[in-house]
DNA sequence: AGAATGTTTCAGTAGTTACTGAAACACAGG
DNA sequence: CCTGTGTTTCAGTAACTACTGAAACATTCT
């Protein structure tokens, strides 16, 4: 089932479709190049994944199932990661409800397989939409209640002209207007997924 | 000795979290308002700042910074935000570091004082810039370093052409691809501050 | 019905990061 | 030199997040 190329058997599949805990496999030199070059993959995006607020287990299993490109059962991914069913459970999970990965039921068989995306630029989408609405849409949202608490029929004629409460203004209406854009940006690629987003490429390579 | 504010003493400001019903300051009511519109900014803010991987003190300090739009010292930070001196001390060094607080010495004092940049693109600016150089940077590295591991020279031509291998560096294209192009239009902005993100944002509203 | 297999939840804990308070350091002025 | 004032560093600790292992739950098969 696995390859129309030299003899590889069983191994490569056999977390798939038993539960036994794994004699070791024994692999050939390309197969351990390619996991060692997929692992490696995986660790980096694993410690990106880090420094932008995503926890290093989420990321991972999804470089995994990227980095394959075939789908793969919770046990493939506690076995090739390392990490416990719970842990890989929930972080699935997590993974379907951004939208990045998917389950996938094969015919006949009760394991459930969860597979990546491979469109990289429609995971960017699904992820700025995400972020967008849990993150700037409630800071935007603050910043308006700001100069709200802040205009005059708030505060009165006089006291809306004090240097110190214009100056703030005049700041949390800068940030308003940098969100804002943003924010315009971010709804182009929403719902246009690739196309939207090779399309605002092409425009901005063109224009510089 | 602080800032235009009357006589501090006793416990601090009542500016972060509300532990203690201060003793309040003889703060005129328009002054309360506006120090409880700058502290909901700078909450907000600090929490924003966790969700993309920076660390709330320092989000609240930049906050705090950039919301008064005046130069403030060490210690102005301290009692605004209860932290204590080595914690103001590192972070705002470390906004310094990348660059979006600049330190700043009145004539005829020691003490010296940090104030925010105003212009939010260029600040923006300045932290794609960083993170782009901290973050991409690596990962667009090891992509590379998997791919030639993958590659005919490493793995022989027979081996190369195995359906595994073949999706794996399939993959890592696809996301080089995303990187790379990523990468140039951060490039775009670095140097060009304000005047690169208008132009990209004038050069999207009218292409859409 | 019970067994076999697969999935989800959760209390407790390991591991990590952020913060404090105090001490060390730097330096200008007396 | 010492003293006063401001700045930086750092060991220890508090606060937080991620993870495990086991138990509860769900579903299908006999």
């Amino acid at each position: 089932m696995t390859t129309a190329t030299p003899t590889t058997d069983g191994p490569t599949s056999s977390a798939t479709t038993t539960t036994t805990p794994p004699a070791k496999k024994t692999a050939s030199p390309v197969e351990r190049q390619l996991w060692t070059a997929q692992d490696l993959f995986i660790r980096r995006w694993g410690e990106m994944g880090q420094t932008w607020g995503i926890n290093r287990t989420m990321a991972e299993i999804h470089a995994l199932l990227y980095i394959t490109a075939q789908p793969l059962c919770t046990d493939d991914v506690m076995e090739r990661l390392n990490i416990s069913r719970g842990n890989a459970s929930m972080s699935l999970r997590a993974l379907c409800d951004w939208g990045i990965v998917r389950r996938l039921h094969k015919r006949g068989e009760r394991r459930e397989y969860f597979e990546s995306l491979g469109d990289v630029w429609e995971m960017f989408s699904l992820i700025a939409a995400e972020r967008k609405r849990r993150e700037m849409d409630p800071v935007l949202e603050t910043i308006r209640q700001c100069q709200q608490m802040l205009d005059e029929a708030s505060l009165g004629k006089a006291a809306a002209k004090r240097k110190d409460v214009q100056a703030t203004r005049n700041r949390l209406a800068g940030m308003e207007e940098f969100m804002a854009v943003t924010n315009k940006i971010f709804q182009q690629f929403i719902g246009n997924a690739r196309s939207g987003l090779t399309r605002v490429v092409k425009v901005l390579l063109k224009a510089f």
